[in-house]
RNA sequence: CGGGGCGUAGCACAGUCCGGUCAGCGCGCCUGCUUUGGGAGCAGGAGGCCGCAGGUUCAAAUCCUGCCGCCCCGACCA
């Protein structure tokens, strides 16, 4: 391709409302360009990059016997309906306004679901994989970071359906492989979570993750045992309270003051483990009372899965008055004058000594006994982990880092099947739903990513299985030397006839502005071509990566490049 | 949806408080000449409803009202 006839327009200086390096440079590089928030159009150089992740992805699904479809982007919303997602997506999921029935679909479950439903009647017709590469649409309230999240965007999704569970265990593990494939040959560094099935219902789910700060996801990582965690389900090895030497009874002191735990322990002479702290949440429309240790963090998405809902929210200070007839910072677990669930954490398991509220403003309970004084229905593991605290299988010390979602596999189970009625007959003639799973992956967000790994001040540095091109051939200055043209030309019809991908830069512009556009596309290698070497029957090889250059004869070209791309 | 910022040429910005002197700078683009190993020089030139609509005023990029769009933080994210 040369590059005086091709489409790519490089920017000097960074649009203002770039501020991650990928989003910056993808802009920069003439990848692509934003059409409206969250939706962009992919200019040629990007599309080539994109196609080439597009062919990995389709390479190692076809690997693992997966057989593409091509699913429609309009969908009929009473498929929807059906499954309920209609009220679960809400506002995320665009209707069409101009005809009755339709909406842009932001997943495919249901469609696979249905066309499984036609045709998969028996248990000799799994297992199946069945997956596309396709425009999603989701109306995201806040699209942000360039393409990491957009309201347009391609996922590779599949979906695996199995007679057995062991088949769908066996359909998960070739799908994780597979991602750890697709990964690993891209370059990427990433890391897989245990990740929150969360109201969804699905018996688990991994997530592939990028370490990155522009990421919106929060994980636990322990370097040293390998462990990894979403936030959402991190744990970490923390000491229990557990029970004090102590028959006090219970007793009411003020507490004027003391409105936070951190009061209630300066002003006391308190330690955080004595603390009993109240968080009060209504779930599915019911107060729950919740306890905390101390100063620990309560988790919303434990919270979700203990109760199968996401319909979970703080209470608002007007209902606290109605349930505990105090506020906020003097609420306890004795005394409440309304019957409501109170759970707790964990790590408040049966302990005593505790101090919490007593359900009347401006006053605690010192010597509580969860056991004696207490109805603690239940026991849960509610906290969110901190830095620094004990990896629970190795004991080193936890990071928590904040990272992107690349890749999501998901055991479904049988929820679309059974909402949708997709059953088939197993070998005694017993009909069961088929047993689902769901696997994505982001298209656009595996080239940021990428991206976001590896630049420098210059630019993109591709490796090979992503670069849009394998060689940039740079030919300088060829007005004033017919020569140097001349010999580019030829390299360029060699290499290109042999079957190298290769981007020549044969514009007349002056050579560092060649040399920077060069870099910031960031092919791995380039040739420069010269007047200076061609004189001596010689041409520069640079290497994008380490900046190595090195003066070859024009005759080694083909063998530098057939080294460093085997 | 709450909070904040912004909208002036393809990109980056100044001008807005304090109305008139205001359509400006740099880069990019076009023409010519010179130049060519890390974003060249000189000369000449093109490009704007100052986001949109209303209002105030003799006069609006500038003041007022409404709307739209974009970015950031938060909420949300099968």
């Amino acid at each position: 391709m040369k590059q005086s006839k091709y489409f790519i327009p490089t920017l000097k200086e960074a649009p203002s409302d770039a501020l991650i390096p990928s989003h910056i440079l993808m802009l920069r590089a003439g990848l692509v360009r934003q059409l409206a928030s969250g939706i962009f159009s992919f200019l040629p150089l990007g599309y080539k990059i994109k196609k080439k992740v597009i062919e990995i992805l389709r390479r190692e699904m076809d690997a693992i016997g997966g057989q593409e479809f091509l699913l429609p982007a309009l969908n009929p919303i009473d498929i929807w309906e059906q499954t309920g997602r209609v009220e679960a997506m809400g506002d995320v999921m665009f209707h069409i306004k101009n005809r009755e029935g339709l909406v842009l679909a932001p997943t495919h479950e249901e469609i696979i679901t249905y066309h499984a439903r036609q045709h998969v009647k028996s248990y000799r017709d799994m297992p199946q994989i069945w997956y596309q590469i396709q425009n999603k649409f989701r109306n995201e309230p806040r699209p942000k970071s360039g393409v990491l999240r957009g309201r347009q965007f391609t996922m590779k999704d599949s979906y695996s359906l199995d007679a057995t569970f062991e088949g769908l265990n066996e359909s998960y593990e070739f799908h994780r492989t597979a991602y750890q494939k697709i990964f690993d040959s891209i370059g990427l560094k990433y890391f897989i979570v245990s990740a929150s099935s969360g109201a969804m219902g699905g018996r688990q789910s991994e997530e592939f993750m990028v370490e990155s700060d522009s990421g919106e996801d929060t994980c636990a990582v322990c370097d040293d045992c390998g462990y990894a965690a979403n936030f959402e389900i991190a744990t970490s090895d923390v000491e229990p309270v557990g029970r004090i030497q102590s028959d006090d009874h219970y007793e009411e002191f003020a507490t004027p003051n003391a409105k936070t735990i951190n009061e209630l322990i300066v002003q006391f002479n308190l330690t955080e483990d004595q603390c009993a702290k109240s968080v009060v949440y209504i779930v599915d429309s019911a107060p729950v009372l919740i306890f905390m240790r101390g100063n620990d963090e309560m988790n919303e998405t434990k919270l979700q899965s203990i109760f199968k809902t996401n319909q979970v929210r703080p209470a608002e200070a007007d209902e606290l008055v109605k349930y505990f007839g105090a506020s906020t910072g003097s609420l306890g677990p004795i005394n409440i004058p309304t019957k409501i669930k109170v759970i707790a954490d964990l790590r408040l398991k049966d302990a005593n000594g505790l101090v919490s509220g007593a359900n009347k403003d401006g006053y605690h309970f010192k010597n509580i006994d969860f056991i004696r004084d207490c109805n603690i229905n239940e026991y849960h593991d509610l906290r969110t982990v901190s830095a620094g605290e004990k990896c629970s299988k190795c004991g080193s010390a936890l990071r928590v880092v904040k990272a992107i979602e690349l890749g999501h596999i998901f055991k479904l189970g049988t929820k679309y099947s059974e909402a949708l009625g997709a059953h088939f007959l197993d070998a005694a003639g017993a009909e069961h739903p088929i047993i689902m799973g769901s696997y994505g992956i982001g298209v656009e967000r595996i080239i940021a990513c990428y991206i976001e790994q590896n630049y420098d001040d210059h630019g993109i540095i591709w490796k090979k299985a992503l670069t849009p091109f394998q060689v940039h051939l740079i030919g300088l200055n060829f007005t004033k030397s017919p020569e140097t043209a001349e010999v580019s030309e030829r390299i360029y019809k060699r290499l290109t006839d042999a079957g190298w991908e290769v981007l020549f830069d044969d514009r007349t512009d002056s050579p560092g502005i060649k040399f920077n556009d060069a870099d910031l596309i960031g092919i791995p290698v380039q040739i420069i071509c010269g007047p200076k070497n061609i004189s001596q029957g010689k041409v520069e090889v640079k290497i994008r990566h380490n900046n190595e250059r090195s003066t070859v004869d024009e005759a080694e070209i083909e063998l530098i490049l057939s080294e460093f791309y085997k």
